[in-house]
DNA sequence: GATTAGCACTCGTGAGACGAGAGTGCTAAC
DNA sequence: GTTAGCACTCTCGTCTCACGAGTGCTAATC
């Protein structure tokens, strides 16, 4: 049974008070505070009927209602609007990333703060692997008596770079000479297909610089072991210290150590395929230990891969604001994106 | 007044006992923890004369005492044995260090997690800010047709880069000229004394790169500007939470605010210049944040700067513990950069 | 003179009692 | 279908009270 406009306007009525206030909001508050033209009686009634169908609960007999998941996901399904943030907000943002756009890492620092500051929850930003991303380039430079630095550079313009020993007597051009041998059998190639065999081609191509092919080999794989896989940053974890649900120490508790250990969010947040803006409202998550949290979060496309940002946040939500929030940041972050990287 | 050996006895007692149970102790406790062999009504005179030299104090009439903080303080400089950790936690943090020594961030952070596992307090560490090594190299490297990346090198083998672009008829050649006038010019002088001035007079000797020349002291100086001065990272924050004294939401918000704002450490640990384990207790600390927490922390030379590690807890601290294990980590990271570095 | 046993006293803590307040559900009237 | 009225329920804060842990003091003992 479809709920009635009347229904609608006092389940969106609860939503955007109990969020506000995060206690039960009884009849004679709806009628106050939404101005509608009926008498606390019938809402009564009504809210009675919209708690049959699941969309409102009752934490104890003499409370008032509050919002049921179901409610919410009502709610966000056909209520709701998105709250951008405003114009002034926006182009701040714009303003802060404009000048350090050069490192990746600091641009995903920004973005966090900027996504947790707006709504007020804690924030994530997944960045793919540089694994997934491509083989642009790969120098070997010498730095000293034998060392020198083995430094390659992705398509999206990230370095990594490894210090290795090489013989005194080799030649800076020998060293050039290896590196364009790199960069002939590799460029364009993801870097998680570099595979260890694959290279190993590329050892026998030179026999007598055999030793600084196979140090460079080295090199690159213990890179690409050891540069982390997908990278999860958290910002503004302590929002959640102000919620009144957390209040009780235990759930607090349990909540940090998940945005502590940075493995526990990879597996938390859905694979997710869906294009704009996605999200879980408490137990729609699978994971045991967010069953009390939502997720506001959409994807972004890097070169290879897919990233993933977004909120994490109690069950009750400014929905709203943080959809409209994910979603304008979403579109900067793709759009930076787009104006990054090196020509193939 | 020095005190008797039995008052030290019972003293110490106390403080064992405390902070494990953080309940206050009572006469009766000491006698039978202790094992000593005096009556409770001996131990009582005793704690009354020892809470009057303020060592002790009561919270309330009827409960036992706890230690004060100039309790703590008698204790740490007079009665403590440093527990250093196992062989075998020492040789678990060699090994995990061993292979990864390329990355100091890497390191660091590995080391953070070790202090804060050991002790189960919150670890910091402040790295020096990169400003003050030395420079050691630096380098041009042209990435794609009309675009190159500035790599500096510093004496410790740490990089900085940044992409800069250049006019597409440069030649590779062109590049390393330049890049060695650069390295002429600026071998061994500490990063933070390259002032903008210094580098201009680069600029004018070759006229026809001059473009170059000036992209490139951009780079250098956008990246001195860009990069963190000290740096300070902070593992097991949460630690803190399970601490009892921390149970008031008001307090542990206050205290891991502090702690989400790498900037707020920084002016909270005191310049330190003793050699060894310095330990600030309670209201012993500046600042008024922190008058509720102990610090027991240590600083270690890197190339050029002291750097400065400990752990944070609350005064009813394991300070044997900490300070053993402060001291061992200290000694390990003086090695390790004993065996890093670029030679001069 | 130091130590100890004994005892009255203090104070925090937790359990139970109680009233106020908020909100409901139901019934009867509109 | 809507509304007013009213009895009922349940939470929350406050208060009281008894309990227990621990002290401080005094007088006896070593």
């Amino acid at each position: 049974m479809p709920l009635t406009e009347r229904q609608r306007c006092i389940l969106e009525s609860i939503i955007k008070d109990y969020v506000s206030t995060a206690e039960p909001v009884g009849s004679r508050a709806v009628v106050k505070k939404h101005g509608l033209n009926i008498s606390a009686a019938t809402v009564r009634n009504e809210m009675a009927d919209l708690e049959e169908m699941g969309y409102l609960e009752q934490p104890h007999t003499s409370a008032g209602r509050i919002p049921s998941e179901k409610g919410f996901r009502y709610y966000v399904d056909f209520l709701m609007e998105n709250e951008i943030p405003s114009d002034e907000q926006i182009g701040l943002l714009h303003q802060t990333l404009d000048d350090r756009m050069q490192d990746w890492n600091d641009v995903v620092q920004r973005i966090g703060h900027f996504l947790s500051q707006i709504t007020n929850y804690a924030s994530f930003i997944i960045v793919p692997s540089v694994k997934l991303s491509q083989f642009h380039s790969l120098q070997i430079i010498p730095i000293q008596e034998g060392q020198a630095i083995v430094l390659l550079v992705t398509d999206l313009g990230i370095m990594l770079h490894r210090r290795i020993n090489i013989p005194s007597a080799m030649q800076p051009e020998d060293l050039k000479i290896i590196g364009d041998l790199f960069n002939r059998a590799l460029r364009g190639k993801k870097l998680h297909e570099l595979k260890r065999g694959d290279l190993m081609v590329l050892r026998d191509e030179i026999k007598n610089r055999r030793l600084v092919v196979e140090k460079a080999l080295d090199a690159i794989s213990s890179l690409l072991d050891n540069s982390q896989d997908e990278r999860v940053v958290i910002t503004g974890a302590l929002n959640i210290i102000k919620e009144p649900e957390f209040k009780d120490l235990d759930k607090l508790r349990k909540v940090l150590t998940i945005f502590e250990e940075d493995g526990q969010l990879k597996d938390i947040i859905p694979d997710k395929i869906t294009e704009g803006v996605d999200i879980r409202i408490g137990k729609e998550n699978k994971n045991e230990d967010i069953k009390e949290m939502s997720l506001v979060f959409a994807g972004y496309k890097t070169a290879g891969e897919m990233g993933k940002m977004g909120v994490i946040g109690p069950v009750r939500m400014e929905y709203w604001k943080a959809a409209g929030t994910v979603e304008s940041v979403s579109r900067i972050i793709d759009e930076i994106l787009n104006h990054r990287g090196l020509k193939k």
